[in-house]
DNA sequence: TTAGGGTAAGTTTTT
DNA sequence: CTTACCCTAA
């Protein structure tokens, strides 16, 4: 159920609330706790503290429902949600809960403890985590006789969380910021820098790893200064240095932050001597993921009365990548800090924990399952991993028989580029899967141009945005070109105080030829401001007719109904974003809402994955964490691709990749199994068993070999032959335009010659463009 | 300006 | 191993 459809029962039930049954409808209570069907357990903690009864006697009288539900739990979460230490640290053991301790933890605080809920800060690292935070708690205020909607004002992602302090606070001015910013994507930051480059012709190579050398360049910030700036082949420095400076100038102009300023800039307000803001409770999920930004974010969002309650797993630390770090976790747990354990896993079965348990690096003692023994894990050497997509593909049809459904089959892999062969070979057998593909704003073009265009309304100087909205080349008013920006910003008179918007409109309609559309539409996004002035969230939808959106998506475009469609949902999900989240006046809500679409809300939009949908899921391991598949097969097991094998690997990163393949089995629940491949195609990995299976004792592993499918192999449209129709090896061709050559090679699909002038070049065997020459 | 030699980098992707 | 692209030599 999502936040909208609990949204509107709740407002429903508000209407009629005095003719409400007192007993909660049972399809509610079956899905707020998902996680406590075997919550009785026989592992006790050691020592239970005096007055634990008591709290127990206390919530059944302040609030039955909560109590109903929290002694369903067992004895470990129950003390983690009475503990009211200043700073709780929970290790939750994988499959141990954790989410459903947090929701009750948070759920104990409100309703017993009597902290308001926009005194509390729940910090999330995904989308999906925060609302799947939120929905339990909405689930359980329809449960229970709260007649109004919770206030999530400091419930969110740690960027969204940031957002609304810099929004929202005085100071932000100091900074060089207003508090219309707006935020940048990854993609808008890399065009941003790109753009800056070009408008000031600056000497920037490799610009197609700009983002990549910008993160590297502000990472080794404490190195030798040609060491951060040199990348690649490069012998001399390039311009890198005065472009990050620049940029930092700019976005200060253009009023916009990227990802990580988000965070910084909170730190910096939340630092200053007079900030007062300080929730009372700050309560962090995953907080094994924490860099130091985040964790100086939390501790500045702290004074001397906020509690904090983290809850993490250094077993599942698999984003040091992104600046976290185990040190980070201890250093937490070190400093006056309580610690708790959820050691009661409630997912796989004996069988595959204790598989699982031999790759666990902290806490070994303290991982305990429930469940009965099950099928023993499976390690399997497959020749290939085309045999292997084979083998699986068989295998699920089987299962699939056997009344196993297809959403409860996940095939696991290191990198993405592993799952082509399973979706060629799935595609052809006929098998529903799906793959998860990483959705950014771009992926969606209608949407991307929509939040780029309410983003110039709403910021006047955000030039990026504003160029954008108005030169698109699918939904644009003016064509756009490389040189237009360039063009303007030189020809601008710097003494002009307007908006960036206004100028820009204003040069565009001399210096290119616009037409009255052009005018009408600009006038609009001049307006949008105003028009929005005295309308309530319901209205928000009608900026739809507002930009003449039938005729400005292009109806002769292909896409046009999808885009309509794509557009109206998001206008409604601004909606209700608006709706939910109101504070001080309309224009801010909306930007705040058009805030959270850069933050990846669009997903919620543009999502093609349904957990529940009847298709078997093609996964990389990191995009697994988190999930659950009663079918676990892990592909390519093979060293050098788990660990994942490059350049200057460090002891660390070979933890980490050890912590992956951790997650990756802990995700199956009832049935295991992990191949390798006697001849593994990639360059870096070697045709012997991962080292982490060293680790793992003989007899717990079925081992087993699979015998070659003798069938046509499907890679063999790439592989070399000696001759196919009238072509043969070695023999002398003619070509229009490349002259004479000799055949260098043949495949099914694919001819290559050698040129005498021109070298080798490949042709498509259904469209050659030579001749055969005949020899005299 | 162009051709060809030389060499680092390559993965994962919460926002 | 392949790719991208810097760098240098004409």
């Amino acid at each position: 159920m999502d936040l909208k459809k609990i949204y509107q029962k709740l407002r429903e039930r508000k209407t009629k609330k005095s003719n409400r049954p007192s007993t909660p409808s049972s399809d509610l209570e079956s899905s707020i706790f998902p996680d406590n069907d075997h919550a009785e357990s026989r592992i006790k903690p050691e020592e239970v503290s005096e007055d634990y009864r008591g709290i127990l006697e206390k919530i059944k009288l302040r609030n039955s429902i909560l109590y109903e539900s929290i002694k369903e739990l067992n004895e470990y979460q129950q003390k983690a949600i009475f503990t009211n230490n200043k700073k709780t640290l929970v290790s939750a053991m994988v499959g141990s809960g954790k989410t459903t301790v947090l929701v009750h933890k948070v759920l104990y605080l409100h309703f017993i403890k009597n902290i308001p809920l926009n005194k509390m800060a729940v910090l999330t690292f995904t989308n999906k985590a925060a609302n799947e935070i939120k929905e339990r708690i909405m689930t359980f205020y329809m449960q229970s006789n709260d007649s109004c909607a919770p206030d999530f004002s400091l419930f969110g992602t740690f960027h969204s969380v940031a957002r609304n302090i810099l929004a929202n606070n005085h100071h932000l001015t100091k900074l060089g910021y207003t508090s219309n910013f707006t935020i940048m994507d990854e993609n808008e930051k890399k065009e941003f820098y790109l753009r800056i480059a070009d408008e000031l012709y600056l000497n920037i190579k490799y610009r197609n790893k700009i983002d990549k050398r910008i993160e590297r360049y502000i990472d080794n910030l404490s190195r030798a200064e040609n060491k951060r700036v040199l990348y690649g082949n490069m012998k001399n420095e390039d311009d890198l240095k005065k472009l990050v400076e620049i940029g930092y100038e700019r976005k200060k102009q253009n009023n916009v932050m990227d990802f990580d300023d988000l965070i910084n800039n909170a730190n910096l307000v939340l630092s200053y001597p007079e900030n007062s803001f300080h929730p009372k409770w700050i309560v962090v999920d995953e907080f094994q993921d924490c860099n130091l930004m985040q964790i100086e974010m939390i501790m500045n969002m702290a004074n001397d009365s906020t509690l904090i309650f983290a809850v993490g797993d250094p077993n599942q630390l698999i984003y040091t990548w992104r600046g976290s770090d185990l040190s980070i976790f201890y250093d937490f747990k070190l400093n006056e800090c309580k610690e708790h354990h959820l050691p009661i896993n409630y997912r796989s079965t004996s069988n595959i924990l204790d598989v699982a348990k031999f790759l666990i690096s902290y806490d070994t003692k303290e991982l305990h399952g429930t469940r009965e023994l099950g099928a023993p894990v499976s390690l399997i050497n497959h020749y290939d991993s085309n045999q292997e997509a084979r083998y699986l593909a068989n295998s699920i049809k089987i299962l699939n028989k056997e009344g196993v459904p297809f959403r409860e089959i996940a095939i696991l892999f290191r990198t993405k580029k592993q799952s082509q062969i399973f979706e060629t070979v799935f595609e052809r057998e006929g098998i529903p899967f799906e793959v998860t593909t990483r959705q950014t704003l771009q992926n969606i073009p209608s949407l991307h141009w929509l939040t780029q265009l309410l983003k110039a309304c709403l910021n006047k100087q955000d030039l990026n945005s504003i160029y954008d909205a108005i030169c698109n080349e699918n939904y644009g008013i003016i064509e756009p070109s490389n040189v237009l920006l360039k063009k303007y910003k030189a020809s601008v008179d710097k003494s002009d105080v307007r908006t960036e918007l206004e100028k820009l409109i204003e040069w565009l309609s001399t210096n290119t030829n616009s037409g009255n559309d052009f005018l009408n539409f600009t006038t609009k996004m001049l307006q949008l401001e105003d028009w929005l002035e005295n309308k309530t969230y319901a209205e928000i939808p009608n900026i739809f007719n507002y930009f003449e959106l039938s005729t400005n998506l292009r109806p002769t475009s292909i896409n046009y109904s999808k885009d309509v469609e794509l557009v109206k949902k998001f206008l409604e999900e601004v909606s209700i974003y608006v709706q939910l989240n109101y504070d001080t006046d309309i224009k801010s809500s909306f930007l705040a809402a058009i805030s959270e679409m850069s933050l990846g809300g669009h997903q919620i939009i543009g999502k093609t994955i349904d957990p529940n949908s009847e298709k078997v899921k093609l996964l990389t391991m990191h995009s697994a964490k988190g999930l659950e598949f009663r079918y676990v097969f892990i592909s390519g097991a093979n060293n050098g691709l788990i660990p994942l094998r490059y350049a200057n690997m460090t002891a660390e990163q070979i933890e980490e990749e050890k912590r992956l393949f951790f997650v990756a089995m802990t995700r199956a629940k009832d049935y295991l199994e992990i191949s390798y491949h006697t001849e593994p195609e990639g360059w870096n990995s070697y045709p012997e068993p991962s080292i982490y299976l060293d680790e793992i004792p003989k007899d717990l592993l079925k081992s087993k070999q699979v015998e070659k499918f003798i069938e046509e192999d499907i890679k063999s449209d790439n592989k070399t032959i000696d001759k196919v129709g009238q072509w043969y090896m070695g023999q002398f061709v003619k070509h229009p335009k490349y002259g004479t050559g000799t055949i260098s090679k043949i495949s099914k699909t694919n001819i290559v010659c050698d040129f005498e002038k021109f070298g080798e070049k490949s042709f498509a065997i259904n469209f050659l463009p030579i001749l055969p020459v005949e020899i005299v």
